[in-house]
DNA sequence: GATGAATGAGCTTTCATTCAT
DNA sequence: AATGAATGAAAGCTCATTCAT
């Protein structure tokens, strides 16, 4: 019996507290979403968010790690697959592309408030966030590297590049899911854009 | 009388708030600064941000589009210097890193709240936002597409390459004002990284 | 617990709030009185207001239909019980007497607000009170068509009539309770001021 | 060149300052006029407002006095024409009821806030309206003795009368100007309504 | 006389969090 | 574990009035 919830049946209160908060947070942000609304998308009982997650960064927090951790998670089995370091890369663009399509509730709850409310110095983000950052430049890093090595990537600074390439990526994220404009579909072209910057010259 | 304040002189009341504003703003997000603030550290009675510009959403609406003015034209200046599309493009680049340093204040204004608050249907920012943005689309792809008909530029679609372009350049000014992580600093690289992508091979 | 309040044992919070709020806006009125002050007088904390009245108009909303409920009940019981259409006017007249001395205060609410801020278009009492207003004229009218049956009413136009009588007791009734003058009690006046411009002559 | 006003030509600004706020003070109410939006009407500065009017209380009292002494001349008018008490008491409420279409405005100022803001104890307005109101009274009590002296009028109490007649006659010009449902004009109704009261049988 | 920038007290409402049940 | 009534600090905004020009 405690399984249930008004909206949701077979979903433990805690997930649906997490799926509810997901869906509001990145439609309306997260200072914008009153936790009197997150329970009642999610049937529960105001106190029942606080019983869960201590506070409301809380939901936040553990919203934002799960699918941070699945992102990098996500470019690593991408990188080794890849039989060169360019490979290498472009996998992981098409898997960037390929979760902000699959998570983009996730992704945009993360965008929204990255990196902002997300880095102040007084949260528990900071650390996760950047955690992370810097975990994501370290493996571009090293791929570019592996690349040069290869001879599939040109003789370029290989962090600058990783810095380059994870901040496009975080610019063309935003545009895509958060523009209430239309947009054309820029994959392939973006994927070509790359290419022509990284791949050396035979 | 009018011209003096309790914290800059020779500075009007509107000129002191909309200061005062811009820092917070840059500092602290829009939301999170109050109006009470704002007063204070423009040395104003809170009324008086309030008799001139009618809300707060007024102030932020003043100060962006205030920058977007000034960002455009700027961009349109660049243009029409350059000796061909490749270089204009090159020039528009150059030109964003010199902006968002010399106005930084104003341009993280502009990221923190681009493109959540900003482009809310039911407010005054989505007009002015929209109508810049686009105008910034129009003006990369022109400038594409000359430097296409002029030799400099490779055949890829001008349009969605401005997308390209233009999400890269938010995302890494993101990146640069707004990161309380140490990166290194990457405009040359920026450049070589676009030139490798947009240069005609000869 | 949630029965005590510092200020009225035995009442529960939401009671002693509908009581602050009825005593402050007769004496004061609806928009004179700070929702900070009835809270005061509550005993309760400001919150608490919003908590169960979704906002101060909500307050005077539930105050209003309450006591216009029971008005009209009344008046209808008074008519049932009478012989006829005449008796059952005067007791109807009677009863209003009655009522707006033992309800007092909930009618002084009412009258000082009637019917400016509570027909106002976008409002929620404007349903509340047209309701009440039209389903008095229609018992009025009906009990004059019957005392006209029955031989006790003369000759008027019931609707006509019906309005004027009630028109006449709301001007008797503001008159009465809110003018801070010494008038005198008119109450046997009023039913020998009706009943002789009713009557039919025998 | 002072007689001139962005609204109005050839009207002086006091003048137009109290056109504006009798048609505002009518249509939305004494306490939900900003004298902002006043000044905005009469096509005056915020300020020539508080020049000409020592308070805003102040435009309010000249509007309400000025009207009431006219509504009370009309009556003794009518009163001085009359054959007997009991034509004048009739066209006492003739005058009224031109009275309230002619000046609707100001009489639906006057209707609003009485007997509330009006008659508060530290406000300029109370010894305006009681000084006005008992004149009433005495005039009313006067005509219908001077009927029951001539035989028009039947044997009641005067006094007790004149404020039944009064209050009557403040509900119905309520109920008339200010109600937003159709009520049917009922003028001819309320004078054989009045006339059945009073008049002597023979 | 006329102006309008400036004021600041006061208003209603929001909301994350607590805690007795 | 789950509830939801209660809280109170803080927010944005309004507005009658003042006063230097």
């Amino acid at each position: 019996m405690e399984q249930e919830s008004g909206e949701r049946t077979g979903v433990s209160r805690k997930e649906a507290i997490l799926m509810a908060a997901t869906e509001l947070f990145a439609q309306r942000g997260y200072s914008a979403t009153p936790t009197s609304e997150i329970a009642q998308a999610a049937g529960v009982a105001e106190g029942t968010l606080f019983h869960h997650f201590k506070t409301k960064e809380g939901i936040l927090a553990y919203i934002v790690k799960d699918m941070l951790d699945a992102y990098v998670q996500g470019i690593e089995i991408q990188a080794e697959k890849a039989s060169n370091g360019l490979e290498a890369i472009k996998g992981g663009i098409c898997f960037h592309f390929h979760f902000i399509n699959e998570r983009s509730r996730e992704v945009m709850v993360m965008l929204r408030d990255f990196p902002f409310h997300l880095m102040e110095a007084d949260t528990p983000f900071r650390e996760i966030v950047t955690t992370r950052f810097f975990h994501l430049v370290k493996l571009f890093t090293d791929l570019i590297e592996t690349g040069q090595k290869d001879g599939s990537i040109r003789d370029i600074p290989a962090e600058k590049t990783a810095f380059i390439l994870i901040g496009m990526l975080n610019g063309l994220g935003r545009q895509r899911l958060m523009c209430p404009l239309k947009i054309p579909d820029i994959y392939q072209e973006v994927l070509d854009f790359c290419y022509n910057s990284l791949a050396k010259r035979v």
